[in-house]
DNA sequence: CAGATAGGTAAGTAAACACTTACGGTAAGC
DNA sequence: GCTTACCGTAAGTGTTTACTTACCTATCTG
């Protein structure tokens, strides 16, 4: 259940691109906030958002905190898709073969 | 960029749920609504939402509209994700090698 | 110690969202 | 043809959300 908190957390734009920011190097807030031309609040609230999905993990560095994202989310997330994409071919696969029988209703 | 639709629509559980019941078989709509809880404009709604995410295709069998998740979607989301991740590997990789050398600023 | 830097939190607001009921249009069955 | 099932859309509503500015607490620096 870990990954709704997680599709949830990257649905906005804004905080997908702060994790992809995140995903090539650790940054602290005010140098992510530079990047985006939304006030460091806004870049505050984001970063909490996706902390509490477990997205990202802090670590504080005197008066700074660096964020860094957690590969684990993204794994879990990886594997509830990866379930999604095997089930839908074999759906596929099932629906192509009851057409191939002409057990479809399509005909008149 | 195609993701990015993805991703928000599958933001919400209820459309999780939905595209996770069309994973396994095409489904029409009012047998769709069966099984929520809610109205079955409500569905309609959100079968529109995954639609012009592309995440489901239609296709009309007469009266009824039978939904079918697109998997081509799936694997959109699914090479964003892995791109991710590969990134976010990286970065940790990197973090560590340059604790590893003392080259962090940790220590007072 | 004084000031600057870094960052989380509170309060307010406008837009987006997930519903509801009501309605209109098309295909099936008698 | 007339009724019944199927389904999309319109309009309205309460809640969530993504922002803003203002404020407050820590830490680093001179």
């Amino acid at each position: 259940m870990t990954y709704g908190n997680t599709i949830a957390a990257l649905a906005d734009p804004t905080r997908r691109a702060i994790v992809e920011r995140l995903s090539t190097r650790p940054q602290s807030v005010s140098e992510l906030a530079k990047g985006f031309p939304i006030s460091r609040p806004a870049v505050s609230q984001h970063l909490k958002v996706l902390s509490d999905a477990g997205v990202l993990v802090v670590h504080p560095h005197g008066a700074r905190r660096v964020y860094q994202l957690d590969p684990n989310a993204v794994a879990d997330l990886r594997q509830w898709l990866d379930q999604l994409w095997d089930d839908a071919l074999n759906a596929f696969a099932a629906e192509a073969g009851r057409i191939a029988k002409g057990t479809d209703n399509d005909a008149p």
